[in-house]
DNA sequence: CCTGATTTGTAATTTAAGTACATTATTTTT
DNA sequence: AAAAATAATGTACTTAAATTACAAATCAGG
């Protein structure tokens, strides 16, 4: 077997779009490297800033290894050659350098700090979400939103369950008939009764909650539309007529909150301002009605957001 | 004179740190480079974002200049030479200078587009309140979260409301006895019991809103400490014993999603960080607990966010 | 319309990336 | 426990890209 046969077979779907964030791909490929592509694995970590700079053979003597090596340690992790590593990791460091070195380095002293740890996260994790993200899954999305005659959103769990909430909150202003679900057993129930002409969103982290796929599951089954906000290759996205996935890099300290929420409540504003633009002239009469409710009910006016 | 002594005396500072933003470069010599070079210029401009994966003789093509050319053009931009180039090119662009110019134009075509609508409101905004926050609030709201007997938080309307039951979540799980409320009644209620020892947690865009601004007066009146993210300036932010405030650029456009969200979302999540790291004995086992609560439940393992 | 400076391209050189294949470990099978 | 198969790794070579030297062409000022 000649070596490009082998990454042919073995790793067959590398190459640009394979992976668009190497700092996640690293860590989850950490500890299932051979030996050797395993130091240079470990090399890069610890002196990830200066290796867009090095040439192969540099860094095959840094690591202690041969050139040959270091190009299969960078084709495990979905890159096509030397260089393409390069040039990903060096974009991907543009954005993130100062919140992998927050977290190698020491925990926040204060609050401050704290927040810049957070919004260094917002920052990261949104930019790689931009980068992943199928604008097809998207445009489906909305057409399935628009034509939809009932809106389910569902999320288990702190994170996604707010989504959900939030979410029905978003396409509720814009006059779609919705509910936000987070109970298993009425999310069960409820998915069981939808049509073909009603749509299901799901928000899942994990993608791999049992209530949640089997929602989307039992809404499939009677014809309706599901559209999901969560992970590549997890049974959720598996099972959805609409995937909408990312895999964004989790940062495993325990103590950081995850920075996920952001990447999909962007996702959901996106999808929910489009909406908007689409059906601007119902919209316009529901915010109008929402707008004077509300001023009604307190009396404050002005250019204020609707609802607080 | 040979080429090495012309770059050396004309361009003295160039190289690694004459140039930190290239975009900006590109823009300062423009128009006074030699007909060839600006050639190369022009084709760049116009196709920035390719020209990282291009060689050089790709790039000389494309701008039908020699390449050498090409490389006089990388050294009049300060840099070594044409890899260096393609690096520094590579790490702007990352960083998406197009969120930075915001200014996202007309309005949104698609949701590819809306997404960078999304993404530049929550850049802008973002950016805004790191730079007006009051580090002393911060910690001040750490101080008296960390203390507490318990922390009770609360918010109206569609996206306060959201952010309440996200911070009970978050700080749940630190192990702090907390409760999230969004019904007015029940605010009132609920904050006319607190002592000296507990903590109210106020969120409120407007910081107008008339039961979270008398939840606050009540509590204060029995003494338990009061924390508002909000606006300054507001007849909440003037009741609470601890503001947090920012004064956020709030887009006019009623269709826009409201970024002030994100802003406030990231405070809470620096705020809970901070307490989670002050605390972390104690909070250490909470999680741990939570997580293996998760597992037995559903089997799953690995570096998941806790919940979903 | 010449002279010196500047710009630009051709061709050669140097450097880096990538490949084929042999060698060495490691596992699996008998 | 030895043999066979498989996987991991390095050496030496090939290919491609970047860079340099130098010569030709162009241009500005007298």
């Amino acid at each position: 077997m000649t070596e490009s046969d082998r990454t042919q077979t073995e790793l067959p779907n590398r190459g640009q779009a394979a992976v668009a964030d190497l700092i996640s791909a690293l860590e989850r490929v950490d500890g299932q490297l051979a030996a050797r592509e395993q130091r240079v694995a470990d090399y890069v970590k610890a002196n990830i800033d200066s290796i867009s700079t090095m040439t192969i053979a540099e860094l095959a003597g840094a690591a202690d290894v041969s050139t040959p090596t270091v190009i299969r340690f960078c084709r495990s992790l979905g890159c096509d050659g030397f260089k393409e590593f390069k040039l990903r990791l060096a974009q991907n460091l543009a954005v993130s350098l100062q919140y992998i070195q927050a977290d190698v380095g020491e925990e926040p002293a204060n609050v401050e700090n704290a927040l810049d740890h957070v919004l260094a996260a917002i920052y990261a994790t949104t930019n790689v979400m931009r980068k992943q993200l199928d604008p097809r899954q998207l445009e489906g999305a909305k057409a399935a939103i628009i034509g939809c005659k009932q809106l389910l959103v569902a999320g288990m769990g702190g994170g996604s369950s707010v989504l959900a909430q939030e979410g029905a909150n978003r396409f509720f202003r814009l006059g779609i008939t919705t509910m936000a679900v987070n109970d298993s057993y009425i999310l069960q129930m409820r998915a069981a009764t939808l049509r073909p002409d009603d749509t299901l969103l799901l928000f899942s982290a994990s993608g791999e909650t049992d209530a949640i796929v089997a929602a989307a599951k039992v809404a499939g089954a009677y014809g309706a539309r599901t559209i999901c906000i969560s992970k590549p290759g997890t049974r959720l996205a598996d099972v959805v007529s609409i995937p909408i996935v990312v895999d964004l890099p989790e940062d495993p300290h325990i103590f950081k909150p995850t920075a996920t929420r952001y990447a999909f409540l962007a996702i959901l504003d996106a999808i929910a301002m489009s909406v908007a633009y689409e059906t601007r002239d119902e919209t316009t009469e529901n915010l109008r009605r929402i707008r004077s409710s509300l001023t009604a009910y307190h009396g404050r006016t002005g250019p204020q957001p609707l609802g607080d």
